[in-house]
DNA sequence: CTGAAAGCGCTTACAG
DNA sequence: CTGAAAGCGCTTACAG
């Protein structure tokens, strides 16, 4: 008869959705106390306390996130913007990155780009609008780059990048990366000590900064050995073992093969085996193949793989702890650049070039 | 001298952070108003709808989605729970949950569970409240399992399951997945057939259902053909590819060594050719191996790998409609089991048995 | 130590 | 077609 709304209401409107009034009620306590609880235990008489946590036990009560995210204007969550998820190279960078959060509280929401299929609806509508407290880069932000970002309702979100490098929409934000290419000019002069003097370089789209990156060490390098660069051995593939077999088919498919090929990733050194090794060449008898980034799956290839390894964990816990460096001090943006070793691991894809 | 308060709030202490507040008042409408123009413009008058978008423009607003999800009571994200990025099955499965969500505005938001290490506080705290619409679970969740699910505050929260079995626990769920057991059955069964008597099978941790199935599968199979299995065939290492390597070689170790082995997934396998090829025995003249998954790299091992393919995408893509159906349409819970087809792909790293 | 009240930014009946 | 007002569930000064 005279029960009242609110009741009605949570039994029909609402079945199983607990609020804070409930326990208030059920503790006999105010909203306020029972926020209290929650939030700053300590200043609470131990005995109220107790009542409430038994009304919390009873009811199922867990505070709306929403609501709480909302009052106080952050979410402990951090967006991850990455190229691709299933990314052997990413995947270790997430381990880096997930470690920092979760130990600090943090939880992760991670966005593909899917190499740069992103719209301005997903990520101006969805990530950038405060649903997350900061945003980790991962790729290069071609699709979106200055537009959103820049916008005026989001100049104080704080954002980190990591690996890619900088493009000149995006400088002036803080990143942590190896020195891509010093590493591949350290790639290069490798090859060439050994003898090789016709070698191949086979990348992604050439949207990557990557890969530009790596292209230029891989030129400075040839050129100090005052050695030439056929155009056709530069050779660009989409960012796959696919596209990676289709560049290896292009450069071998001529008279005087280059000796030695360096692939812009392990992913593509994969497909670029594969394929030569289709073709009836031995590794490295024939060609020497080397990679970069030193996934899991290099040292278990056939043969075990050259490449070049990014410190991937490592990278991901400077950033994130970069990042929480902005969002929780409120530290400005420096655009700072963190480079971190990286380190040419020798295996048995490369040997010495029939000079 | 007579500005008004909300515009030094604004200067001071929200430097960037447009609300509906300013947009009204710039256009001279009410927050009712801009709040329609963004989500009934045909219900807005076309000269009030353009002063407000110019206002909107003017002041680079966009809507907090926190206060949006909030006031709505719901997100438009739904969160994926898998037990790790960068396994290139569950890759290939989130495309085709990312196709479905992105064709119907939502946002995914992607949590590993690192193979059970997720703590209740981050799946109870963050995730089931209300954060998401709806969950996809692709990992088995033995670490929370009924307790965070089943408790009362998110009994509404609709979750549909993919590959995965269902255990006791989750019973109730529907789930979209393979026929496991037949599909071990019939990966065995061809060895078999190829003339094999002495298989072995190696698998991850015991705690995965999936394993558990396609175990079955495999005794299955060599029971009914009659063909014994000695208890050192049957062997467990970590699910990764050192762990597949550590179980090869336990299984090598011996005198009468198994003629072909089944492999609980397709990492796992390239760990497990590794280690043969480096102990001398040719694949498949000396021993057969065949997976499970065709994940993109099976195809380009040496040798390629026998496998079963799940239409992982599809997968993806199904579990998605399940789950929408039940986020949007309140369809209530059938737990009803979808089982998608799957299929044997003989490639050269199975071969006669040395009958 | 506790409660009443304001307010976070939005959306949506309800009047006009 | 438009505005005033209520309210989503919480947190936090502010009084007592």
């Amino acid at each position: 008869m005279s029960q009242s709304i609110s009741n009605q209401e949570s039994e029909t409107e609402n079945p199983g959705q607990v609020s804070i009034k409930d326990v208030a009620r059920l503790a006999d306590v105010s909203i306020a106390t029972v926020s209290r609880c929650l939030n700053h235990p300590d200043r609470v008489r131990e005995n109220t306390r107790a009542r409430v946590q038994q009304a919390i036990l009873k009811t199922g009560y867990s505070p709306n996130t929403l609501a709480q995210s909302f009052r106080r204007g952050k979410t402990q969550v951090i967006m991850v913007v990455l190229p691709s998820i299933g990314d052997p190279f990413f995947t270790e960078v997430m381990k880096g990155i997930r470690s920092v959060a979760s130990s600090r509280g943090y939880s992760l929401l991670i966005s593909e780009t899917q190499f740069n299929t992103m719209t301005d609806d997903e990520i101006g509508a969805m990530v950038v609008s405060r649903q997350a407290d900061g945003i980790v880069l991962l790729a290069s932000m071609s699709p979106f780059g200055t537009e959103v970002l820049s916008s005026k309702s989001h100049q104080a979100l704080p954002i980190v990048i990591g690996c890619e490098n900088i493009t000149p929409d995006l400088a002036g934000f803080p990143s942590v990366r190896i020195d891509n290419v010093a590493a591949a000019r350290e790639a290069t002069d490798y090859l060439i000590a050994l003898g090789h003097r016709k070698i191949a370089f086979i990348h992604g789209q050439m949207s990557s900064l990557l890969t530009r990156e790596r292209e230029r060490g891989y030129r400075a390098s040839m050129r100090a050995a005052d050695l030439p660069i056929e155009d056709r051995w530069v050779v660009e593939g989409k960012l796959s073992i696919q596209g990676a077999i289709q560049a290896t088919r292009k450069l071998l498919n001529h008279d005087h093969n280059p000796t030695a090929i360096f692939c812009a990733n392990d992913e593509m050194a994969m497909g670029c085996i594969h394929e030569i090794k289709s073709s009836g060449l031995k590794i490295p008898k024939d060609i020497s193949i080397i990679g970069f980034d030193d996934i899991r799956y290099a040292e278990i290839l056939d043969p075990p793989l050259t490449t070049i390894r990014q410190p991937a964990e490592k990278i991901g816990e400077r950033v994130m702890h970069r990042l929480l460096l902005e969002v929780e001090a409120g530290r400005s943006r420096n655009g700072q650049v963190e480079i971190v070793p990286h380190e040419l691991i020798i295996r048995e894809s490369t040997g010495p070039g029939n000079v």
